[in-house]
DNA sequence: CTTGGTGCAAAATCTTTGCATAATC
DNA sequence: GATTATGCAAAGATTTTGCACCAAG
């Protein structure tokens, strides 16, 4: 009688959980909704609205879901811990999986924009025992580290071309 | 001959260093632009584009300057270093000095919006290290951590009304 | 007189919303 | 049958941009 507690601890999956938060407000699963938990669940993938939305609103099969209803739904995703912003990139939020994958924050590189990912328990640690010392209840935290990725740091060669600056 | 090397060392004004960064550009510190670095430094609070287009763009005397011209500039000054972006508060950017102004974060209450600073190296150094395992060249970095701050943490009598999820 | 700058209004983006229709309990 | 949901188009909101006129070197 030991359920799993490490860092990720996923006893439903992502549907499920999405159903009972559903459930509390006293909302419903519907086929949409359900098409989209599981497209964002899909991939691993850092996603903005916009990509998820050329993904589903194109299908022609029966599973196409529109604009507003993807828009409608990643809030509560987002409500419902599901998925979270990590940043924003070209005005646009970006998500990541926050329900069965651990905590862990970014780097990112200013120069040709991708997002890395790193774990260290001791910024953790940190905030918890300063957010105690100042009586706040931390529940989360979103931690982005600009700078330059490996790749763009080399000048040499292989200078990068795409320099979407800011 | 030795330059004050604490966490801030402000050898010149905001606007100094601003028209610095306009001359690389062969930019000029104008009159406008002069009012608004002025303006954005005269307070030390956060503040987002509309609070001080409500500030600038209604002044009767002489020192109007239009919304265009503000969010160019706010583009400068963050690209110059003067500022930096420290979150998203209702779908606007929320500014912060960052010149002339130590590195620190922020504990950011889900209730009532206030946000609260604090320092703590351990981090910085923590980031330095990762930075450099990963070959990453780090310039900076934003942590928000979230949660509840001590006033809308006590439950006794002023019981939040709002619990949300899970 | 050539380049840079401002202000206005229009445009561009991303996101939200009103409303009619459709599905579900 | 009443409530919830979807999709569309229109509306909202913030930020950007084209353009004419002004200013500075």
């Amino acid at each position: 009688m030991q359920a799993a507690l490490a860092n990720v601890s996923v006893s439903v999956s992502p549907s499920e959980k999405y159903r009972e938060y559903l459930a509390t407000k006293g909302l419903r699963l519907t086929r949409e909704r359900s098409i989209i938990v599981e497209e964002v669940f899909a991939y691993h993938e850092h996603f903005d609205a916009e990509q998820l939305i050329s993904r589903l609103a194109q299908k022609t099969d029966g599973r196409r879901v529109s604009r507003s209803t993807i828009y409608r739904s990643l809030s509560q995703l987002e409500e419902a811990s599901l998925i979270r912003k990590v940043a924003r990139q070209e005005d646009r939020d970006v998500y990541e999986h926050d329900y069965g994958y651990p905590q862990h924050d970014h780097l990112i590189c200013r120069k040709c924009g991708s997002l890395t990912e790193f774990q260290a328990s001791i910024i953790s640690k940190a905030l918890e025992e300063i957010a105690s010392k100042h009586g706040f209840r931390m529940d989360g935290h979103r931690l982005e580290v600009t700078g330059l990725c490996d790749a763009c740091c080399r000048p040499p060669e292989s200078r990068p071309q795409k320099l979407n600056l800011l």
